[in-house]
DNA sequence: TTAAACTTTCAAAAATAATTGAAAGTTTTT
DNA sequence: AAAAACTTTCAATTATTTTTGAAAGTTTAA
């Protein structure tokens, strides 16, 4: 396969990807561009690149630095901005899961403690309901603040030891 | 709060939340649904609690009972068909972490260890190109490895373990 | 075997999400 | 301080996804 060839695929496939794990595609296939491109990438490139307006390649590179997974890099003598993709990939790992948490999982976890705690009713559907999502609360709970600690370890020696565990 | 608002809102925000996985509202909500639920519950009961059409909840229990989590029930005496879903969060987990590898992640890795093996260019750019998706298939292959093993345990002793660890 | 009870399918419609592009906003240069 | 070089915003448009509902399909009961 030639590198041009294989740069679009991989590039459409990581865009695919994202769409299934609700990033929008075109963020992730910038995102994407950013991970193989050596060097910072001006929006014009990106734009080029991906075929993409202005606006979108505005929008989705705010969306990304928001994640605090790309940044802006100054090129001396260059007035425009370029942008960089997080490399390192135990870095991007724990930013994301970090960032998933706070959206997504925390405020989950507080609407799951406010309805578990469901008064009065002693029907043993009520009942049922109770038991339920004060298990949902104790299973979530549990797998954030696990993925909580593995992610600090960014040297990755815990996946490491695992996997020599298990196999 | 009383039970059935505490129901209401928890079968909202499971929905909600389904629809940032790249699972939809209505999949996302019906699940919600049959995991408070004491009883199987017949899709007519569905599509009056949720509002939704017939063709609408077909249509989302089959994908449900693709991925493993919902299953037919049929009540003795009972014509039709009623749902109950997988309750045992350890196995919910477990079903969903394969499917997602399965369907995912696999695909994924294909795809990283085809475009890593571009030849011939020996410009800077492909050799960065290069470096960059193999450390990416090594980083994806391990953590879909990890995750493999984790689910394996069904009991969960190891994220106990882990968190007495850590804390 | 026919009717009744129920489920699935799928083309069309509706709802939602992403994208564009030009105007407004910024910052830098002259 | 004006122009130039660039970025952001957002209303309108376009694309995608979801939903509907009625027809076709299936299974059970009479």
């Amino acid at each position: 396969m030639q590198f041009d060839e294989a740069k679009n695929k991989f590039v459409q496939t990581w865009g695919a990807l994202g769409s299934q794990w609700g990033i929008n595609k075109t963020m992730a296939q910038i995102h994407a561009l950013l991970m193989v491109s050596k060097d910072p990438v001006s929006m014009e490139d990106i734009m080029q690149e991906l075929q993409i307006s202005r606006g979108n390649a505005s929008m989705n590179l705010r969306g990304l630095m928001d994640w605090g997974i790309v940044y802006k890099a100054n090129k001396p003598g260059e007035r425009r901005e370029f942008f960089i993709a997080e490399k390192d990939l135990d870095e991007l790992a724990t930013k994301i899961a970090k960032e998933r948490s706070k959206r997504e999982i925390k405020p989950a976890l507080k609407v799951l403690k406010e309805v578990s705690a469901v008064e009065g009713d002693k029907s043993e559907e009520a009942k049922h309901f109770v038991e339920q999502t004060k298990k949902l609360y104790e299973f979530v709970a549990s797998a954030d603040e696990m993925i909580d600690k593995v992610t600090e370890y960014k040297d990755n020696w815990l996946g490491k030891l695992m996997i020599k565990i298990f196999k």
